[in-house]
DNA sequence: TTCTTACGCAACAAAAAGTTGCGATCGGGC
DNA sequence: GCCCGATCGCAACTTTTTGTTGCGTAAGAA
């Protein structure tokens, strides 16, 4: 199927295997240096393939940007229910790291991040970001029926809060992220850290 | 525009002016565009300063990116004490939103954000961030002692937390970030989301 | 004024970005 | 097995961007 990955010899890879390759290595390089400093020639480097191939089939930055951040536009948002809203936050939590923790987050972050740059650009970013807000808002709607929270609670303020969170800690103080950290920002997210005595009592059932 | 051309007006900027100048407009291209597009050249015309200027008193685009990081960490760090938990991290958070409402503000967290990773401009980053850590961390020291929050409370969390809700807000969902979207932060931050008939008693009385 | 410093400017050198022509080779069709 | 159109690699080239140097001159202090 691939031509590039026959046994013998080094074949030249050709249509849409070259375009994958290359959307890829797009991606890439975008969650490596971002869009400004990203250039074609190190695109075709990492695709290994001629920057001419490039250039004939995507004529500006801007276009093969385009289209590479298109061509990830398929990816599932997790939406699990594990019946409570800890686990739920958890869950949610744990997609967010992995998201943030593979090329294409990293690319999609990046771009969100830049906002700014390029009209075109800036519209993609928008519209991939809108496509992931949807479940967490299910999510924080089956908290509210069970009666974990109080309907008047804004509970979308805990998804991005956990979100934001989670950003510090992998952008800003770049410190570990691990499922300890994450646990420790949920229950700060469903308990606070206000001295209450109920409090430490459920904190203590929690983690029984 | 240019002192050549204009004998009469404006005359030719020289030394810390010049300096000034182009740190000023350092900081507003890396806003504008981030570290890897960022060029001399651009920098030069936005500072109306011919680019062997910058060549000569800046050897590499890092050291002028270094200075022009350095030359605003002079701002002075609010260290207000109100008395209370609460208001200490609305106090904290109100200076962090003003920092971010700033130009200069928005292009170091961007930088950071989105291009962290850079060697050179990581150890930029984490010496400006470890000069702005000193005072929240006497803040949660103050509510320790005052009883506000256990001991063993994950304080820096908290801080971290806040900080991570503020910038997920200015650069993810782009909505408004005023004083009433801060006191709801903190309120999730002391009491939780979690249904409790004691954390809404809580709630009441420190609104009154 | 005079003297030193440092800026503007143009011309240059180097590197990166982008283009073109052509031979090579892949894959589909006969 | 062989041909043919499409597409890729490669090298040579042009253009643009980036970085450097020498010199005239303005700015500011003595």
């Amino acid at each position: 199927m691939l031509a590039s990955t026959t046994p013998r010899g080094k074949l030249r890879a050709r249509g849409s295997t070259v375009v994958a390759r290359v959307l890829r290595a797009t991606i890439e390089e975008l969650a490596r240096i971002g869009y400004g400093a990203l250039g074609i020639e190190g695109v075709a480097n990492r695709a290994g393939v001629n920057k001419t191939t490039v250039y004939r089939r995507w004529a500006t930055k801007s276009e093969l940007v385009r289209a590479a951040l298109r061509s990830m536009g398929d990816d599932k948002v997790c939406e699990v229910s594990t019946g409570s809203l800890r686990g739920d936050l958890l869950a949610v939590g744990r997609s967010i790291i992995a998201f943030t923790a593979s090329p294409e987050g990293r690319s999609i972050l990046r771009m969100v991040l830049a906002e700014g740059m390029e009209p075109e650009l800036a519209a993609i970013a928008a519209s991939l970001r809108r496509e992931r807000e949807a479940s967490p808002r299910a999510l924080v709607g089956a908290a509210v029926a069970r009666g974990e929270i109080a309907r008047g609670a804004d509970a979308m303020l805990v998804m991005e809060t956990l979100f934001g969170a989670i950003i510090q800690r992998l952008f800003i103080s770049h410190e570990p992220l691990n499922e300890a950290f994450l646990e420790r920002i949920v229950d700060l997210l469903l308990s606070g850290v206000a001295r209450t005595t109920r409090k430490r009592a459920a904190l203590r059932l929690r983690s029984a």
